[in-house]
DNA sequence: CGTACTCTCAAACGATCGTTTGATTCAAAC
DNA sequence: GTTTGAATCAAACGATCGTTTGAGAGTACG
């Protein structure tokens, strides 16, 4: 049980099956990636998978359940500093709640893989996954929102979430390196991120401070 | 070649292929739909979809040109008639752009099930499909950067791009009703949507309306 | 009629999939 | 030294995949 006789000689098999399958998922998706490219990626055996994970949907979920988790950690961590302070302004909770998601995406070691995986999962519109990122993400949400109505009072709880949807979805795509602006060859990688960060948080405050308008269409 | 017999009995061969594709592609994935469950839901031979489309990945590049096609001329039929006028508001154009994209994704008759495969497809992350996407839809893009830019003067070109792609993401989000705003059950489909397109023009009106910043860091 | 051609169909092809099996290796417990 | 049990391995399992085949149905044209 504790002894795990050959995890001193590098990263523990379970390790590098997590690291190739989440990089192999953001590639090729859930069904095209195979155990077999996952386990030669991994270096491991084939039954390795179905020995330390029980299935592959087992597989899966543990994928996501370890970058979720560092996420959401960081978040509320960025959150808590500035939660519930005079001083604090808009760009502040904007920056706890886009930073992490675009640092992650950065992270060498495998993590900046995990950020199309997560992409991919809302385009799968699969029921249970979608209900295990609700469960596990949920409360995130929820105290972001309510630091959000405390610095915007005049908008509505409902129309919070709407605004908040709006940014989620603008980060998740930026998050995928989805955007069409192409990255020139001088910039860094780093540097791209941190430039698609400040934009999305200008953009964003400026969307969430618009005033509420009472019930009539858009002007035409 | 013309005559067709089994054309008339009902919708040809081809578009129930297509239909069926469109649907299972969004729900499954690419790899995850099987030609054997696009055939059994279409009604039609395994082998018709080799037979008039030559493979599998030929039949996912039609199910995309063909709606991309008439995403790009209504999008451009809507810029055409408000396009370097003068009471043109910022808020026509990204109705322009916005509503063709948001009433695609609620057309009955399988369109629905398309928005979902073109989110699928920039998660799949695929170059050559990607590549498909630029080729078919920069154009496009460029037409409306331009009117942008004209009713934004102080905005440089390069800014209009960073702004115009988080537009993108929070719209490709909604497309595919990633959302976490629940549609309450009295609330119907058509409604939901109008709603996410007025909150999504208005609050990315507000985005696009910011004054540049020149080189300084986001306000902390 | 016969010929030509398009389309459909059942059946099978080889390849690859996720999973299971049973033997083997190796470190620790006694 | 023997036993124990976790971990790894090659090999095979049945199922399903995309694709191909060859025969047959149906229409149009001479």
């Amino acid at each position: 049980m504790t002894s795990a006789p050959y995890a001193s000689r590098e990263r523990s098999t379970k390790e590098r099956i997590l690291g190739a399958a989440e990089a192999l998922f953001a590639t090729h998706g859930f069904a095209g990636a195979s155990l077999r490219q996952v386990t030669a990626a991994a270096r491991v055996n084939l039954a390795a998978v179905n020995y330390h994970f029980g299935s592959k949907d087992k597989l899966i979920e543990e994928v996501f359940r370890r970058r979720l988790d560092e996420l959401n950690s960081r978040r509320l961590a960025a959150l808590a500093k500035i939660a519930n302070q005079d001083e604090t302004q808009l760009e502040d909770v904007l920056d706890a709640y886009i930073r992490p998601a675009l640092d992650l995406s950065r992270t060498d070691g495998g993590a900046a893989a995990f950020v199309r995986v997560l992409a991919r999962a809302y385009a799968e519109h699969n029921d249970t996954l979608r209900r295990f990122l609700s469960d596990n993400y949920g409360h995130v949400l929820r105290q972001f929102a309510a630091e959000f109505g405390r610095l915007l009072p005049g908008l509505a709880r409902e129309e919070i979430y709407w605004r908040l949807d709006i940014v989620t979805g603008a980060l998740t795509y930026a998050m995928a390196d989805f955007g069409i602006i192409q990255r020139k060859s001088d910039v860094a990688e780093r540097d791209h991120r941190e430039a698609a960060a400040e934009h999305l948080i200008r953009f964003a405050a400026a969307g969430l401070r618009n005033p509420s308008v009472s019930n009539s269409p858009v002007t035409r």
